[in-house]
Formats: structure tokens, C-alpha cells, sequence
DNA sequence: CTTGGGTACTGGTCTGACCAGTAACTGGAA
DNA sequence: TTCCAGTTACTGGTCAGACCAGTACCCAAG
């Protein structure tokens, strides 16, 4: 006979667990009102600085958002990535994740990306990346290196979107904010920094190109080669070798101009 | 002249951040204990409702752990995937992300896995993985469908962890978990799920062969068709269709077995 | 050296209070 | 009738002080 541990559930873990099950279920929908925390306390029948700790950890999980003052109550938030995005940072910060795993991991995500939005994205898509790549080659153009970064960011979000996978979207976004944030202080020499700005505009060109032609494993091959080269001088040795296979397939993809 | 919108922190927000960069800066590391709360309200001179407040998100988000009556104190966690996996599980669940964009996402991750794995996984992660492989295959052989999804859960995180890439590795469990967390309440007919399970098992005795044999592409390529036909039935025509590229892709690779 | 209480603390919860801030109501001006 | 400003009744944020059940640790008895 097999006993099973005996758990106690603290009373503010126990009202986070009905509230948010109240959400899985859908009976609470984004914009929808809590009650104030004096009605709640009286609900749960327990005190306020219970009920206010069950709301901070609502909160700090992303469920509901509340500002002080407001008669209406703490609100079920929309979905937002910031938990996601908080998570990924503390995963490749805590948890010791190197560079070149870092790297690794995005040039999975961006080539699918690519590959996808190659593949079937819709004429808005199209547009929408098309526009991005306009103004970050006028970004560059006009302003060099100053607010590239942005403009690259913009540029990449779109193709990622138009993937049509939000799981792929979002965490490509995330991970590579955490990379710019990761490696921000990394900075080279001006002059070395506009150079490889300059290619990566030009390499935008090339990607949408691919991606308009419907060629999805170039247009995957140009995004690897193209991120790649941005942050190859960051790297070790070691790194560099546990990716080169990943780039020998990509140049010799990007070498044949339609396969 | 730029002006800043001001931006009111509250009390507990401050300590929660003060205590995350201590952590991000490394003065405060896994095991490490924080005093007692009333030291606390004590240090940043507040009541022990907002010092609590605080705890609650550090605990929330997973950076600190606490069990009542403990003198010594909250400790700092080691890391664990716990708050990726909500953030995942909730981007899937309330995102409404469909059946077909996990699934998706999923065939991305495990066949980089695969491949990463088959191109350098080292010879103690081989004997896990056959291991693993060795327990799957017998469980089938006895019981049947019973105890599958425990056993090929832990055959195919087995591989994601020999990929070398602690994001991936994590990424991937998280996401096959999410998965079969999803889809357990749509079991398929007894008969129908057993030639499922057969069919799977002798996929992982050509996997590992692939992997053994180090071919990366035809190992990525045998997973995904396994991955794709064990819940191919779940999926309608659309969902069907947004997949159909990989699939072709894989099948041609297994089809010629040393390419 | 082990072991069983005792003790001094911990975290979890409660009560009751004050404050600054917000939404909505109200009534008078246009 | 429309619009604006002051009022009001609430909100969430914070504080103080208290009690309880539970834990780690110490120390004396075996």
C-alpha cells in the first residue's frame, strides 16, 4: 500500500490556483474585472494581505494587471510575452547558456522563420517586410550604425511574423532581444561595426528577394550566413566550430543561386 | 528638450529589483540565503506586508524558494525551467495557439535536436540515449500502449539533451510537454493508438542507427516523420497542409537510406 | 554517542487603520 | 441640451501589531 505526501496548500496559493483555473477554463476572459481585493477578501473569507499576495504572484505571472486607485478592479490581462521574455533571459543569464549556444539556438529559429515566410506568406506579409527592409537600408544609408540595431530588429520581427507561427514568432523575438541585450556591450570599433552593418542591410535586400521568389532554403541559408557573420568576431574557437556545419550548408545554399 | 515620463515604483517593485540585480550581478548565488523577513523589513525599512509582497514575486518567477518555520531564511534557487514552461504552456494555451503551429514548432526543434545530436553528441550521451531507447522499446513489447508516452518522453529528451544545446534542450521539453499535456484528453481508439506506439518504436531503433551512424540529416528526417504521424490523425485538412513541405522534405531523406 | 524535549525563531495569516489616487457622479455654467 | 469642474466614494499601496503552527538547533538525559 503506497501512501501519497500529504500537501498542504497555503490559502493565497489556493486562491491563485482558482483564479487562474478560472481563466483556463474561460471563464474569465482578457478585460474582464476581479473584484476589488475587499470583495475577494470576503469571498475567499480570508484577509486582504492574503488576497494581495495572491494578486502579486497573478500579477508577476502576467494574468492580471491592476493600477491603484481604480474602482473597476484588477483586470485579466491580454497575452503578452513578457513572462516568456523574462524566463528566456534567466534561462541564458542563470543558467550559464554560452554565446554560441545562444547563437545556435536563433539560427534554428530565424532560418525556419525565413524558410516558412518563404514558403507561404501572404501578399500583406510581403508587403510589410518589404517596408521594413526599405527603411532599414535608409536607416543605413543615412545614419550608418546608430540606430540599426532597431531598424534590423523591426525588419527580422516582420519576417518572423509572417512565418504564421506565433510560437516561432514570439520566440524569436525574445531570444533575440535577449541576445542584443546580452551582447550589447560588446561593441566593436566603429569602423568595423558600419562594415558589417552595411552588409547586413545588403544581405536584407538578398533575403527578401529570396523570400519573394518563393525560395525558402535560400532565403533560410542567406539569414544564417547573415546573422552569422554579424556576431562571428564575438565568438571563441570553440563556438565557432560547433556552427560550422550549420554555415558550410548555408554558404553552399547561398552559392548556387537557385537550386 | 526631451522630457521622461516619471515613473512611480512601488515599494515592493524596488526590493524585488534590488534583489534580482543582486542575483544578475552575482552577489547573491543558488543556496545563498536572504535574512528573515522581519531582518528585511528591518534593512529596507518598510512594513513586513510589503516585504512579503516582494518575496511572493521573487518566488513567483522562481528565483527564490521558502518553506515556513525555516530559520535560516529564503534561499536563492538553482535554476529550473519551471517559469519557462508556465510562460509556454500559457503562450500556448491562451494565445489559442492551434494544434498544428505546436506541432509545428515542435518538428522544428526536435529535428535540430536530432541533427545536432547525430553530428557531435559524445559516446556517454549514445549509451543514455540507447538506454533510453532500450527501456522504450521493451516497455512497448510488454505492456503495450500503457506506459508509452512516459517512456518515449524520456528517449526524446534523451536526444534534445545530447544536442548539446542547453536551449534547445529545454525549449524542447517544454514544448512536448505543453503537447502531450494538450492532446492526452484526445486519445485515439485502443487498436488505432497501439500500431501508433509499434510504429514509433521501431522509429527510435532507425534513429538511434542514424544517430550511431552519424547522419545528422536522416536522423532530423526520421524524427520528424515520426513525430508527424503519431498525431497526424488530431489534424484537419489546413492544419495538414501548413506541414505538408516537412514532410515531403523527410520522407525523401528516409527514402534513400545513406545520402 | 545518540536521542528527546525545549526554545527561540521562522513564515503564514489576521485585524484594523491611513493615505494617495482614480472613476464616476453631480450640479451649475454655457 | 451640452459640457466642464468639483465632490465623493471607492480603489490599491502601505503600515503597525498580533497570533499561530511549524522548523532548526541546542542541550541535557539516557
Amino acid at each position: 500500500m503506497a501512501f501519497t505526501p500529504v500537501q498542504k496548500v497555503s490559502a493565497y496559493e489556493s486562491i491563485v490556483e482558482q483564479i487562474e483555473s478560472a481563466v483556463e477554463r474561460g471563464e474569465l476572459k482578457p478585460g474582464d474585472r476581479l473584484p476589488g481585493e475587499r470583495k475577494l477578501m470576503a469571498d475567499f473569507s480570508v484577509s486582504r494581505a492574503t488576497v494581495r499576495e495572491a494578486l502579486r504572484v497573478l500579477q508577476a505571472t502576467g494574468l492580471i494587471e491592476s493600477r491603484p486607485g481604480d474602482p473597476r478592479g484588477a483586470a485579466i490581462s491580454q497575452y503578452s510575452p513578457r513572462l516568456l521574455e523574462k524566463s528566456m533571459s534567466q534561462l541564458a543569464r542563470l543558467e550559464g547558456v554560452s554565446r554560441g549556444e545562444l547563437l545556435q539556438f536563433r539560427l534554428i529559429l530565424e532560418s525556419s522563420a525565413c524558410l516558412l515566410a518563404a514558403r507561404d506568406c501572404t501578399d500583406d506579409d510581403l508587403r510589410a517586410i518589404e517596408q521594413r527592409r526599405d527603411e532599414l537600408v535608409r536607416s543605413v544609408a543615412e545614419h550608418g550604425a546608430e540606430r540599426f540595431s532597431e531598424h534590423v530588429g523591426r525588419f527580422q520581427a516582420a519576417i518572423r511574423s509572417a512565418s504564421g507561427n506565433r510560437l516561432l514568432e514570439i520566440t524569436g523575438n525574445v531570444v533575440s532581444g535577449v541576445m542584443t541585450d546580452l551582447l550589447s556591450s560588446r561593441l566593436s570599433t566603429d569602423a568595423d561595426r558600419l562594415a558589417r552593418v552595411r552588409r547586413s542591410a545588403e544581405d536584407a535586400e538578398r533575403l527578401v528577394a529570396a523570400i519573394r521568389a518563393r525560395e525558402p532554403e535560400r532565403a533560410a541559408a542567406i539569414q544564417v550566413l547573415n546573422i552569422y557573420r554579424f556576431y562571428a568576431d564575438d565568438l571563441d574557437g570553440h563556438e565557432r566550430d560547433a556552427l560550422a556545419p550549420l554555415i558550410a550548408g548555408a554558404e553552399e545554399t547561398v552559392g548556387s543561386p537557385i537550386d
